[in-house]
DNA sequence: GCGGCTCAAACTGCATGCAATTCGGGCGGT
DNA sequence: ACCGCCCGAATTGCATGCAGTTTGAGCCGC
């Protein structure tokens, strides 16, 4: 197991569909959109200053990593995960993200610990700020212990299914309460630095699965916003309340 | 843990990209396209039938999947994935891989057992075939296994590292033996059926270790192909005897 | 008022065109 | 022979244009 070749190299491409896909990653995981939200090409692509070529080529690769949803001929949305697909992506994720401390555990470098810490720092910090802020420092602080392997490959499948729970938590998480999760990090941190790997192994794992089901409350559709469910117990009683014209809130263009 | 809703729902998309993502995904995975094999824009289009435009859409995809190589400005190739890479990507495969079984022990369906016989039987009759084919063959098991779970994001992962696996080992393996890896798949079927849980997830784990170990023989870079990586070790004792004008052995057309 | 129909606007699917960059073979110097 | 340089061909990056599909707002009959 010798020690792999140093660096963080992964140099972020500049292209104009990198940026832009980015730039949708971070509005979607900060809720700035909303699952369901319409993405059509032609607004991206003046939104950006690109023609519509790149904004579709950007959906695309979103699309791939499961954070757009993508039907023929129609206009991209914000993927909207059902509750079974969250919980498939918190169960690989928990299993990925051990395998990540497996490898770190007693390996992080001086200045490692101290990125570490300072990230788990700016989290306290941000927890007066929105929710939106603080959901995703804390991915990223996972995001940061992949890079932290030296694994692209790693790194890809961790931060794709973390960008994908982060967008579930939007959509069926209970006021999120991120100071337990915060400690839970710090934690983290000390049982990497101590070199303990079954120990922060099932940090990781008691960690991971502690926010999956305190965000998954239940198969409960209620916060769901597939209309279709939502409506369907109401479906045999329909008649005694007229169904109220809900307003669309489309919050694409 | 109730059921899931069914089905093999996972229709696959007609588009002119996915079609051509899925020719060069199985030219590349049965080494009719080795790695480092040039990918033009225009060829790809002209041999399929459609544009540029959208040869470089399917590049895009494949190069989020990790099996073509994308730099700016340069003409696309097949990935050549390092040593560490290969050995990280099954590494995840295996977690992800025991994760299929975990899921699946105990609960196949009459017709799944049948389909996944079926296919052992497809992989042994191959076996006089090339041995691109019978990897071929033994990966897309494994994808059949995902595809049990009913997981969209389970197989999707799983394909997509099994694919890249199977690529590295058209780089670093040695004459596959492909004997025992079927009776192994047969071992972990009996064992799904059985619903041994803790055996299967086992015998996964050591049928994937097998593999890898037998085919990513060392990290000796002997059989790999970073001429900067060969050449490394020689870098000192230059001039002792010239170095020999290796001829390029560009494979790509 | 309510449900269905129609049609124009909006949008996607795809090909093509143009500018910028890279690639590779020939040429001259040593 | 061998190395570096140069220039045309090959190739990518991106925008635009056109055709086909979906959408949804208005209209009509009830």
């Amino acid at each position: 197991m010798a020690g792999r070749a140093d660096s963080s190299k992964t140099a972020e491409p500049s292209d104009k569909v990198s940026v832009i896909c980015r730039a949708l990653r971070r509005a979607i995981i900060e809720q700035a959109l909303e699952p369901g939200a319409k993405l059509p090409e032609d607004s991206l692509g003046e939104r950006f200053g690109v023609s519509r070529t790149i904004a579709r080529h950007a959906l695309g690769q979103l699309a791939a990593e499961g954070l757009v949803e993508l039907r023929r001929n129609r206009i991209a949305v914000v993927a909207t995960p059902s509750w079974q697909e969250a919980r498939d992506a918190f169960d690989i994720r928990i299993e990925l993200e051990r395998l990540v401390v497996r490898q770190l555990a007693g390996k992080l470098t001086k200045p490692q610990i101290a990125e570490l810490t300072a990230h788990v720092d700016a989290e306290d910090r941000a927890r007066d700020g929105t929710d939106a802020v603080s959901i995703r420092l804390a991915t990223e602080f996972h995001i940061l212990l992949a890079h932290m392997t030296n694994s692209p490959i790693l790194v890809r499948y961790v931060s794709e299914v973390a960008y994908r729970c982060c967008l579930t938590l939007s959509l069926y998480s209970r006021p999120h309460s991120s100071e337990c999760a915060i400690n839970e990090h710090r934690a983290i941190i000390a049982a990497l630095v101590k070199g303990d790997v079954d120990k922060v192994m099932g940090l990781m794992h008691s960690h991971l699965d502690s926010v999956a089901t305190r965000a998954l409350v239940a198969p409960s559709p209620q916060r769901g916003r597939d209309l279709l469910d939502i409506l369907a117990p109401y479906a045999d009683e329909a008649s005694s309340e007229k169904v109220v014209k809900l307003p669309k809130a489309v919050r694409g263009r």
